[in-house]
DNA sequence: AGTACGTCCTGATCGC
DNA sequence: TGCGATCAGGACGTAC
C-alpha cells in the first residue's frame, strides 16, 4: 500500500514522464464512486482541455495544479492499490485501470485500482479535500515537541495515533510498525504513557524508516531508489509464518491494532 | 472529545 | 480439484 515513500516514487515518477506541460483532452471514469467531488461527469467535463502545471504531494496526497477556466486543483489519492501510470493509447492497458485521461501529445495517464480504495477531487483549493495534516516527516517543523503534542492526553494505543494523518503524515500501516521497531517501543503502549526521551528515540525512528525507504532522501537530485518495502525490517512477514526478529532472533509476534496487522518483538519492544 | 468499529472493494489465500 | 469463506487495509462515517 502505496505511503509517503511510494507515493513521493509516484510523483517523481510522473514528473519523469513529462507529464507536467501535459494537456488533458478527456477522461473514461470506469468507476465513478472513486470521485468524490464534484460528480464523476462533472470532473470528466472538467478536465477536458486543462493543462498540468506541476505534481504536487502533500502526505500521501498527490496534488496537480491545472491552467485554463475552472476549479484549479486535480487531487488524487492512491488508497492501498492505486498507481498511476502514463503510457502510449497504443499499449494494452492494466486489467485493473479504473480511469484514463488522454493527452494531448500522445500518451495518457492511467489510474489502476484493483481494490477501488483510492480517491479523486477537482476542486478549486486543496483545503477543500486535504485533512489536518502534521508537517512533513522530513521538513524542520516535525519537532519531538510536535509529536508529544499530539500523544499528550490519548490513551489510544501509540500504532493507533502513527496511523492518524494529523500524528504523522504519510505514515500507513507498515511504516508505523517499521518507525516503532526501530524506537523499541509495543505497539500498544498509551500514547500519553511515553516520556519525552521516547517520543524523540521514536520521532528519529520515523525518519529513519522513511528515509531507508527512499535510499539517500535528495529532493534536488531527484534520483532512483530501491523497491521502498525492501528496507523494511518488519515487512516481510507472511501471514502464517513467524519471522524472527533481526535483533534477537526471538519470533516476531503478529496482532492486530485497531483492525490492522501489527508485527513487532516482543523482547525488543516494550 | 476520544475511542472503537463498520464501510467500501476485490485478488489472493485458506479450509473443507 | 473446486468453490465458498476469509483476509488485507486508508480514511471516513457513525456510535458510544
Amino acid at each position: 500500500m502505496p505511503e509517503l515513500p511510494e507515493v513521493e516514487n509516484t510523483r517523481r515518477n510522473l514528473v519523469r514522464a513529462g507529464l507536467p506541460g501535459s494537456t488533458i483532452t478527456g477522461a473514461n471514469i470506469t468507476w465513478a464512486n472513486t470521485v468524490k467531488k464534484p460528480s464523476a461527469a462533472e470532473l470528466a467535463e472538467g478536465l477536458k482541455g486543462r493543462t498540468i502545471q506541476d505534481i504536487e504531494r502533500q502526505g500521501k496526497y498527490l496534488i496537480l495544479p491545472l491552467s485554463g477556466s475552472g476549479p484549479t486543483n486535480f487531487i488524487i489519492h492512491l488508497g492501498m492499490t492505486g498507481r498511476l501510470q502514463v503510457q502510449p493509447q497504443s499499449q494494452e492497458p492494466d486489467p485493473m485501470t479504473r480511469h484514463s485521461f488522454p493527452l494531448e501529445d500522445g500518451p495518457e495517464l492511467r489510474f489502476v485500482d484493483g481494490r477501488k480504495f483510492g480517491k479523486l477531487w477537482l476542486v478549486d483549493s486543496p483545503t477543500e479535500v486535504l485533512p489536518t495534516m502534521s508537517p512533513e516527516p522530513f521538513e524542520d517543523e516535525f519537532t519531538v515537541e510536535t509529536l508529544a503534542e499530539s500523544f499528550s492526553g490519548r490513551k489510544a494505543p501509540v500504532k493507533a495515533l502513527l496511523l492518524e494523518q494529523s500524528t504523522v503524515c504519510g505514515l500507513g500501516n507498515l511504516y508505523a510498525d517499521e518507525s516503532l521497531f526501530l524506537a523499541g517501543l509495543h505497539p500498544e503502549r498509551p500514547a500519553s504513557d511515553l516520556s519525552i526521551d521516547e517520543v524523540a528515540t521514536l520521532r528519529q525512528a520515523i525518519i529513519d524508516a522513511l528515509s531507508a525507504a527512499y535510499g539517500v532522501y535528495d529532493r534536488a537530485r531527484d534520483q532512483l531508489w530501491p523497491d521502498p518495502p525492501t528496507a523494511l525490517t518488519t515487512w516481510s512477514h507472511p501471514r502464517d509464518i513467524k519471522a524472527a526478529c533481526p535483533n534477537c532472533e526471538t519470533s516476531m509476534t503478529a496482532i492486530r491494532v485497531q483492525a490492522r496487522g501489527t508485527y513487532f518483538c516482543s523482547k525488543c519492544q516494550v
